[in-house]
DNA sequence: CGATCGTTTGATTCCTTTCAAGGCAGGTGG
DNA sequence: CCACCTGCCTTGAAAGGAATCAAACGATCG
């Protein structure tokens, strides 16, 4: 890897996820191509924006993981949910002048800065997009709400293997191809403050997974042995295959 | 009441909302008076959209309360947020062609709709209405974080406390003064399927505020007795406040 | 090579669930 | 007008899943 500066496509990685659902105008792709600033890069760890800190930016993910995160009075914390290149990020911080939860990074990063202000105009002039934002915003939620019922509602088992598929799926809709092996760059502990379990108990679900031929471990590397048997024992829906923009009116019917 | 039509302001809950945050011009109020259709109404425990289900159409709550939930293959349900008058619902179905969760009536509510596709100019047409909408969406985001930090995270006790001090925020939001007696339309078990928990153990927490002189109940009503203490207690941070608009360009800078 | 962070394992405790059943209020039908 | 049903609230006893407490082990790092 080149120091000297940022290695990835010229194009964002946002703008990627958006053209690959949306056919955009000319006007339209010059205006992504100006939303975003200078590439930032962050290491394993490293927090991007504090919940009740003041934030003027949101950010796109161009690489790695990071996690959203709530902490309790207590020092408790939770994780949300994780963000994957070509999210946009930090958007708990556009209803409000400070950040409403914790960004961190989770691997080596690379985010870009998008300006509140400059989001609104983006928003003002070209609403297909916002149109586009919003839907992604609305999987988002719904996937958020599968994370709340894994967690209020069932057991170790069930949410550790939700969680994997969750991941995998999240990883094949970037990678695009089919992902069976998933690298973990998450503790244990993380894991366990995303499931609402210790991490102790993480520890054990996982050898209890092993030991009943659902998964194979080596090191950081998770492989999911049996697909249909894990779909079917976790109920697990995929929320992010796709995103409808066909409410959208096409170019024309902007009128 | 008059049986003859809907009896609620001429004016959209969600027209009245928007406008209470931002300035609307001419052309935004027209296309806002244009965007609901007949209102439409429900009693309790009616279903307005099924997980799974088509869904062509959008709700805006005019009156009353609405609960979104999921349900697992085993019958247990996890209800993800309750809405009041001036959601915008059903929002889990615009990423797909389904619905992405339940809507169901917890009192007598009237709705109205909005098709899809009209969302969908209106975000094309006035992107600044759409910006607010990604704003609301955004906020709702945070809560549900909080409910499931809350679900995860913290024992019976907070997790209620946690609720009844959210559902009193909301109320006042929409009603304006200070409300600290909550007239709750849930049962017990509804409760419990917020919180993920059971709904003996609701029953076992709601007399154990009361022991504690946390709250006091009479039916379905119950009052906060002591609130500084009841948000030292949860660290409950109100979400429903206020929603920041200054990110979007006021109607000059529309260009 | 000590130090630190993360994983692993065991023993015990505890919060919540499960199972069971009585009580109460509102609605229905005779 | 009242017996009867049904849904919801309430309470008790026992069982269970996860947390807590404690400690050993392994790997990475300066």
């Amino acid at each position: 890897m080149n120091r000297a500066g940022p290695i990835f496509p010229r194009k964002s990685a946002l703008a990627i996820r958006i053209a690959r659902h949306l056919s955009l105008d000319r006007d339209e792709e010059a205006a992504l191509d100006l939303l975003e600033g200078a590439p930032q890069k962050l290491t394993p760890g490293e927090p991007l924006l504090t919940a009740g800190e003041p934030a003027v930016s949101l950010f796109v993910v161009q690489q790695g993981w990071l996690h959203l995160s709530n902490r309790l009075p207590d020092g408790t914390r939770q994780i949300l949910r994780f963000h994957y290149p070509g999210d946009l990020i930090g958007t708990s911080s556009i209803p409000w002048h400070h950040a409403g939860a914790t960004l961190t990074a989770v691997s080596d990063c690379i985010v870009t800065p998008v300006r509140k202000g400059d989001l609104g105009r983006l928003f003002a002039r070209h609403g297909r997009i916002g149109g586009f934002l919003y839907a992604m915003a609305a999987a988002e939620a719904v996937a958020m709400g599968d994370r709340l019922t894994s967690v209020g509602r069932t057991d170790a088992l069930h949410r550790l293997a939700t969680l994997l598929l969750d991941i995998r799926a999240r990883l094949r809709s970037t990678a695009g191809g089919v992902v069976d092996t998933i690298e973990l760059p998450l503790t244990q502990t993380d894991i366990g403050d995303a499931l609402g379990l210790t991490k102790v108990h993480v520890n054990r679900t996982f050898r209890e997974m092993e030991k009943r031929g659902m998964i194979a471990r080596a090191g950081k590397r998770v492989t999911l042995l049996d697909d249909a048997a894990l779909i079917a024992f976790t109920g697990f829906v995929d929320r992010y295959a796709s995103i409808a923009t066909d409410w959208l009116p096409d170019e024309a019917g902007l009128r």
